[in-house]
DNA sequence: CCATCATTGATGACGCGTCAACCATCGGTT
DNA sequence: AACCGATGGTTGACGCGTCATCAATGATGG
């Protein structure tokens, strides 16, 4: 049997909205000056970051897709698309087989140290810094508690 | 002449995080359900729902594209595949010889019409709902905070 | 040692979004 | 009428993400 559904009311649909335009602009925004500073996507920036973070630069193909939640097949992609422009490189595994190592190359190391302190700028300009100690809290209390929700609801 | 960057602290770090991985889980999940409902996309839910709230389901091209701010090319990218699946009709404009109408097929809208009840019910279990009405305020307040900030910085 | 099964990654196909180039038409000017 | 800039829309190329499929390797049980 059905329910009528109830549509958002006006405070809701407000709400909504500006949440949907929020995580609409705001990435293509840093999107468009990462490209801008250092000719680097998101997706570049993320796996420089990880890469860059861990010891010798380097890490294994599967740690590094888990370690930013991605598919195999995404990582094989983007890595392949990024090693095309000589920013990371493959190497074969000596312990497994079908293992595959990952490595930033110093092309890659100097494309992160360029574009990461202008990005963590950005961010603190638009999002952080202008928040209150309270408002910041809110903002991670409201995101979790979505979280919290997405992980309960199905799975 | 350069300044250390200040690097997030841990509750800058936690609040972004919860942040970003919102914006990663939550569309990716609207998406999906909106796929196993009605084998829609968000990007034609969202063109279904403009042309079905206006007369007659349809509109002209450009407001088409306006109203959802969508770039023209993507607009026709994507009608162009919408009409490929019967969801939606190009017919010319009296008027001008330029312009294009589009106007939603009886397929179109009941598939909106299918789809439309399970998605909002969706929004408001996992993000409306839960929250008090002050919290509502505040979701609405530190986003339309950050659109704010979008438009004034940078254009 | 061999058959089987699971895991690791790569690959191809497809939908989606952006950018730049392009063509048609309109409206006003001369 | 012939021109010309502005406007409306399409197209092709490319990067990106997902899905389904596949090859190679490893682990396990007989």
């Amino acid at each position: 049997m059905k329910v009528k559904t109830r549509w958002l009311a006006p405070s809701e649909q407000r709400a909504w909205r500006a949440f949907v335009d929020v995580h609409q602009k705001l990435p293509s925004r840093l999107a468009r000056r990462l490209q801008a500073t250092g000719n680097l996507s998101m997706a570049d920036y993320i796996v420089l970051v990880a890469l860059a973070d861990a010891p010798h630069g380097r890490q294994h193909f599967l740690e590094l897709a888990q370690s930013v939640d991605w598919e195999r097949s995404r990582m094989s992609h983007h890595l392949s698309r990024m090693n095309k422009r000589g920013l990371v490189a493959r190497e074969d595994c000596p312990k497994d087989g079908r293992g595959v190592h990952v490595a930033v190359t110093p092309a890659g190391r100097a494309a992160i140290e360029e574009a990461a302190p202008g990005h963590v700028a950005t961010v603190r300009r638009l999002v952080i810094d202008p928040l209150s100690p309270e408002e910041l809290d809110m903002l991670t209390r409201l995101c979790e508690g979505i979280l919290d929700r997405l992980e309960a609801d199905l799975l």
